[in-house]
DNA sequence: GAGACCAGCAGGG
DNA sequence: CCCTGCTGGTCTC
């Protein structure tokens, strides 16, 4: 449901790393994911990172390791597993909020919210991104948040592309292509 | 507070 | 293609 044209994302800013994070690894279409979920507010199962794996599962636990080095990680397939099928089911009738848990600055969540603005199959460019958010002059910052983001798909960072046509992709160029293909398939 | 780092961009050769 | 100047938030001293 996460393809929907508007799905509800919930963002739940964090002031701290959270103290446990319940995670696991799983299979989706475009591969195997890390996802990660923590109690934040009112949401139990707030998502706050999704990874692709691309070498080994144990590569991207290390990573896991590296960017969170103060929460304690527990691995929860079971219920991990069941807010991963929600998400990855092919039902735009569900359109339950999804919460999404995230630490960055201001100027960072002001980044992914206008990232999560951006319709399902729809691209823009870095500048297109700044001057949506009203600060046209902040290119290379925008960039940078943009390339923060812990939560692949879900802040749809592979929506972004830049001007001269390349498409550089943290995960890949190629994952970026087939989410875009996937996406745009389903506007018809 | 200084200086380096960036998934940008446009312009010039 | 490569180089340059401009840009602004964040991170590390």
């Amino acid at each position: 449901m996460w393809f929907n044209e508007k799905p509800r994302i919930c963002l739940i800013p964090l002031e701290n790393p959270p103290e446990l994070i319940r995670f696991s690894i799983l299979a989706t279409k475009f591969g195997r994911i890390l996802m990660g979920m923590v109690n934040a507010g009112q949401h139990e199962d707030a998502i706050c990172l999704i990874y692709f794996v691309e070498k080994s599962d144990k590569e991207t636990l290390k990573e896991l390791r590296q960017r969170w080095p103060k929460s304690e990680l527990l691995q929860d397939d079971k219920s991990v597993q069941s807010v991963a099928d929600k998400l990855f089911e092919d039902n735009k009738e569900n359109n339950d909020v999804i919460p999404i848990a995230i630490l960055g600055t201001e100027f960072q969540q002001s980044v992914w919210a206008a990232l999560i603005g951006l319709k399902s199959g729809e691209t823009c460019t870095y500048s297109q991104l700044a001057e949506r958010m009203g600060r046209p002059n902040a290119v290379r910052a925008v960039a940078n948040a943009v390339a923060k983001n812990e939560v692949a798909i879900l802040i749809p960072c592979h929506r972004i592309v830049s001007q001269n046509g390349a498409t550089k992709y943290h995960w890949g160029s190629s994952l970026k292509q087939q989410l875009l293909t996937f996406e745009s398939s389903l506007a018809n």
